[in-house]
DNA sequence: AAACAACTGAACTGATCAGTTTATATATGA
DNA sequence: TCATATATAAACTGATCAGTTCAGTTGTTT
């Protein structure tokens, strides 16, 4: 009953830390979270925090990445691109709303957004681990469905950027700016079916 | 030669005041913006600026609103809505992203997504003193281009929130990330031309 | 000149916070 | 059991910063 595992990592903490700071960076922000909260909240030392993490901003950008990760990859699992186009479209747009709409999602933007002025890197990395991977699987999946000939898009790139952007339609803005806290499930219905509707009004062949 | 001007508002410094802040906060954000750095840069003493204004974020929200009117006022001038339809949304969506992309429309738009969490009535002071001013004139475009018979649209306040989203087009989160520092002429061009074909062949007549 | 208002500079308060240090404790593994 | 790596609590440093206070100055009005 040994344990091959752990000590990969060094140190048991770590995973205690990260959550700890995921939850409140989520709460607080970046500025607003103070290195002491985290600590009580991940029920561990300030120097154990500081052995695995040299200072705060690389301890947030660890936790944005591994949030933004986990997010983007249920937003872009596999659809079957079989059956109706529209159909298809409809669940992709649903995943990548989830994805960016989510209260998590919401509040890594926030502060990603606030941050990526004074830290480039926090903005690259974010774009990198979020919108990147959902752009690069759209653009894929257009690709696909142009060469089954279910598609017309002569600038794939542009069609690829303008579809998640129809999907927000105002309701982004609005709960990011917090003038919006819960969005029903109609919302987004007529959101979503305005964005398949246009797009494929533009791109489809019938 | 009396002035007979002047004394409507308390003090005369006021102006250099606002006009110190909005430098400090464009430059370097709501945290990072120190108060005695904006009354230096005022030429203005601490004392006074706190005779103004109660604290920093009031002072801020005063900033930012009086740059969001500054930047849509220029965006939702009266547009001739006579000619070519085609012609006139390019010119309002020009304009649009003239608002939203320029420097400090952006810069006020991470600070203000930012605080809006922790002052909820900075976001909504922004929302009201930009997007939604432009937002309401577009909806009143769009329904005389529909009286006229130029557009039919069945649910106007969508297009009105679709519209301006297919202008953002992929540029407005690279931009505010960080990653894109210019935009080309090019580029905008293309994100709008793509806009506006879309829109009309959702909306449009012919 | 006298009265009054706005302004100034500079020091001060009180608080927060990132990051360090130290002496000590606990667990693991040979 | 003993050595080693890891963790801990708590105090401390050094710095920043919002907001206050105050004694004194400037400019305007009557």
């Amino acid at each position: 009953m040994n344990a091959p595992t752990t000590a990969i990592k060094q140190g048991r903490k770590w995973d205690e830390v990260l959550e700890g700071a995921r939850t409140v960076f989520m709460r607080d922000g970046f500025e607003g979270a103070s290195v002491d909260d985290i600590v009580r909240e991940a029920g561990v030392s300030k120097a154990t925090l500081y052995s695995y993490f040299p200072d705060k901003r690389l301890l947030f950008l660890e936790v944005a990445k591994s949030e933004c990760r986990a997010q983007s990859d249920a937003a872009i699992q596999q659809v079957e691109a079989s059956g109706d186009i529209r159909a298809v479209l409809s669940t992709v747009a649903r995943r990548m709303v989830r994805f960016f709409m989510s209260d998590v999602g919401m509040q890594v933007y926030r502060i990603v957004v606030g941050e990526s002025q004074r830290f480039p890197e926090v903005g690259r990395e974010f774009y990198a681990a979020g919108p990147e991977m959902v752009r690069a699987r759209l653009i894929g999946f257009l690709e696909r469905a142009v060469a089954d000939g279910k598609l017309v898009i002569e600038d794939i790139e542009l069609a690829a950027d303008q579809f998640p952007e129809l999907c927000k339609a105002g309701l982004h803005m609005q709960v990011v700016l917090g003038l919006k806290t819960d969005v029903t499930d109609e919302e987004i219905d007529r959101v979503i079916d305005g964005a398949v509707d246009m797009f494929l009004c533009k791109y489809g062949v019938d």
